[in-house]
DNA sequence: CTTTTATAATTACAGATGTAATCTTAATTG
DNA sequence: CAATTAAGATTACATCTGTAATTATAAAAG
């Protein structure tokens, strides 16, 4: 399964919200919001190629990386095995407990609120 | 912020199941879903010990193992940064995103909705 | 009292991670 | 063309992790 640390997955964000991009530019709109030296970054997209995350293709002398898993697909993987490790695989109760922490918003709420009746919805389908 | 490793996490659910206990209770239980060797375990408890996740009391030879942390804390600040992380924050796009990959049961749908009606209500009363 | 045994402490060691610096090489500048 | 610069590749190095083995020590057994 891959596996993308923290600091690596920032740079995944980055190139998620829009790739192909060069190392140049991810490193620029990453500086808006982190403090890391230019070399960092570099390394952290090499791991990145090496692990089989990011591909790139040849533009002259740089290289435009592209992501080879897609943002849905990563956060399924990770929220899967985050529930899994934490809360015995139920979602419900990671709900409760975020929710418990961090007041949600009435928009957050609407939102799980029709969620949660499309889901009930599915389920009748197909019972 | 407490960092508890995967390996380390596994000690920890043993301990929270059932506190304060020895070194060689957590091995007995671990032992029956985990292939790890006694050693192993003994190393994860000293560096709990050592980041401040676990205290003991001395019984004798023995240590009698205490979570530093309650569950529910943990399952709080871990589920944050996770949602921080990996959805900016949101969780109702964290649900959805299980969601689509693990089927609901009915009763996990009934418990979400129910503690949607719950905060939906608590946001009633003080708004 | 000496030997064995059970506990915890210390040490080991490879791979992952955070955080860069240095090296190589090709392109740009003068 | 020579010197500088900019890309990516390689190397660095401390800390964390997974996974134990070794050592010290105190209790139990003979």
């Amino acid at each position: 399964m891959l596996d993308i640390s923290n600091a690596e997955l920032d740079v995944m964000q980055i190139i998620w919200q829009q790739h192909p991009c060069t190392a140049a530019e991810v490193i620029a709109r990453l500086q808006q919001q982190k403090d890391w030296h230019e070399k960092t970054i570099k390394t952290l997209l090499n791991r990145l190629v090496t692990k089989g995350a990011l591909s790139y293709q040849t533009q002259g002398r740089a290289y435009l990386y592209s992501p080879c898993i897609a943002q849905q697909d990563y956060q399924q993987q990770a929220s899967g095995s985050f529930v899994q490790k934490l809360f015995a695989g139920r979602v419900a109760p990671l709900v409760a407990s975020f929710a418990r922490k961090h007041e949600l918003s009435s928009a957050d709420l609407a939102e799980l609120k029709q969620l949660v009746a499309e889901l009930e919805q599915q389920q009748e389908e197909k019972p």
